[in-house]
DNA sequence: ATATATCCGAGTAAACCGCTCGGAATTATT
DNA sequence: AATAATTCCGAGCGGTTTACTCGGATATAT
């Protein structure tokens, strides 16, 4: 039931790009990984998952970078967990791609999972990548006061 | 993010000796493998941690088997996650065992983990497993006519 | 005594995690 | 035109976890 660094190292990118959003700056791996305190190398897979999920744009060649492909109050955590992780189903059987497990009907537990799985979603849906960069904002902000 | 078999199959097992509970009567290892479709060594395993974490009663010998150590009521479905799984953390750094990552203050990410977990607790523990022996035994009752 | 159970530790194949590495392709700068 | 900076891409890899199996020791009702 642990969420892996490919979720949680993502999103830190994603926040980390909206916080250039407004000034339209884009940022290159090297940075992010500096910045983020992530493996280069590492990062590097992550920002193609979410590139590939058309979260982020790209542009190549010298003093390229990236830059969100959204702004980030249409973004939600959710998107951003699903490209990196593939789901954030907590088990198959409850899953949005309607992938059922033989024994549905006669399941004790999937009443749980799928209660439990709605609280999850909500969560994740409701909240966007721009309500974490400003939170992120104000942190660091205190940090330096 | 995903629930383990671990968790899945002790749910099942205790929901399914909660359905005994009141006639107390016991169910051995080889019956709970056989109507919860789980594999018998690997049972064996989970029902040992469930007995450490004095969540069930073994009688050994001829004609033994399981009990639960409490009544249904009174087991959260959070209780025997715990004790199957180690914990119900999404991320380390939100644990009840009070352990922090190096950088709490300046994590972007770490107030959604905590609403996420916060909600999610909130489910777990607040379900029993009696609870879910009564969806049970309706779904049962259902199949059957 | 014997059959039926729990108890216990070890082993294991496959998948997954968290990376690293090497190089190809693209583009701004000089 | 050359160079440097960057994205893009696939492969590999050591360690851990998962989902089991197996072999036996121990306890107990019959």
């Amino acid at each position: 039931m642990k969420l892996s660094t490919k979720g949680r190292y993502g999103i830190k990118a994603m926040v980390d790009l909206a916080t250039e959003y407004e000034s339209g700056e884009k940022l290159s791996i090297a940075q992010l990984s500096e910045r983020q305190g992530i493996s280069y190398a590492y990062l590097e897979q992550l920002i193609a998952l979410l590139k590939k999920a058309g979260l982020v744009k790209a542009a190549r060649g010298a003093q390229g970078g990236y830059t969100l492909a959204k702004t980030p109050e249409n973004i939600s955590v959710g998107e951003v967990l699903k490209a990196l992780e593939g789901s954030t189903a907590l088990v198959e059987c409850v899953g949005t791609d309607g992938t059922d497990c033989e024994n549905v009907c006669s399941c004790a537990a999937r009443p749980l999972w799928l209660k439990l799985q709605r609280r999850i979603d909500d969560v994740l849906d409701s909240t966007t990548i721009k309500d974490m960069a400003e939170d992120y904002i104000i942190q660091k902000e205190r940090l330096n006061s």
